[in-house]
DNA sequence: CGCTGTGAACGAATTCACAGCA
DNA sequence: TGCTGTGAATTCGTTCACAGCG
């Protein structure tokens, strides 16, 4: 996994999804910095800085070979699809936590839904599901035996911080937090806030 | 509204949401640079920068006035409580939409959810919800009739872009993405992308 | 003192401009 | 000619260092 640039290493996640995108629906099998400028909205002269960055051997004739590219890139944020899967779960499966279960696409990503934690465990019984539902009770048990790293927190707001304490005492490296709660947590957890009018005061904002 | 720059910008979009908090629990009354660096892990010179662009009157005793702070953040965001409201719309009611409409909490924020929108006209006469629901065939009536400006869209992945574009033709101005497609809209259309394994992919790489 | 406000220095990211390749 | 690759210039963002205020 090559050091990159912080803006460098955000711009080639969201790339990668758009190869992949790319890929399917097979259109081309190359690429120019001006398409994917056109499609991103950055400007082609970063796009062009941001792949140099992963040091591809080919490039220049009609642009960059899509497949090559994209496996650069998950070869540089060290995402490759042939290693192994990391291990993630959902804490809380009210409504939101369960649609999220079954919409989250995890297939072709390097993360695996393993675990479902919810308080009630009526729920956690009559819920069905691919992967096994645990009371939120065994959470510190869990997680380290099963080796999960992240967690997607859909609690309700008033337990959200006292959830995610409980998470990362438990061993987890990243929160999705769901919750309309700010998170204070130390300052090597990785945390990313999902949040309907967050992203509309940022659109607003923007 | 100040023409803030960019990080900037999105820092204090943050901040906002986080003072909010610090005002509805009502411990102190004021706030140091300091402290807003040890809840958000930006340096103090960073936020004290921030802080500088939007021209608050006093300052300097024991920190900023986190009432203070707030409204001129809101002033120079744009989104002074204040001003009337931004009207929104969800398209797509299934789990997820339907999750997303119960739990995004737009009280206390500029802007109001005011339809919902799904082509499954059984689904939308069976829910109940405190404001209206439509057919998807009636959007290009519905969204400008209604002065809705972001949409939130909860729609199948095979749907996405289609619905998008129909979205930006009856005027929309924004839309909080949450299906897996990166979707290509023209330029001045801001997006937000909320998506579980993308965020995991960002944490991961961080 | 501890805190803010802010010029000045520094460092990071982007854009310019152009050489070189197919 | 249309593209990439890349030094150099430029713009943007952060940190340093310190004056000034309560």
């Amino acid at each position: 996994m090559i050091n990159l640039p912080p803006r460098t290493k955000e711009r080639l996640i969201i790339l990668e999804r758009l190869l992949e995108r790319l890929i399917e629906q097979q259109e081309d099998k190359n690429i120019t910095s001006k398409k994917l400028s056109a499609l991103t909205g950055w400007s082609e002269d970063t796009i062009r800085r941001d792949i140099l960055h992963l040091n591809m051997k080919a490039g220049s004739k009609s642009g960059y070979s899509i497949v090559e590219l994209k496996s650069a890139i998950d070869t540089a944020l060290g995402i490759g699809n042939s290693r192994q899967k990391h291990n993630c779960c959902i804490v809380g499966l009210d409504k939101l936590g369960s649609a999220l279960l079954e919409n989250s696409i995890f297939e072709n990503s390097p993360f695996t839904l393993v675990a479902g934690f919810d308080t009630n465990v009526n729920r956690i019984e009559m819920m069905k599901s691919s992967f096994p539902l645990f009371a939120t009770l065994d959470l510190e048990i869990k997680i380290p035996a099963m080796k999960i790293e992240y967690a997607v927190l859909a609690v309700s707001d008033d337990r959200a911080q006292q959830i995610a304490d409980r998470l990362v005492s438990a061993g987890i490296k990243g929160i999705v937090n769901y919750t309309n709660v700010i998170l204070h947590l130390s300052k090597n957890i990785r945390v990313r806030n999902v949040n309907t009018v967050l992203m509309l005061k940022e659109m607003y904002a923007e």
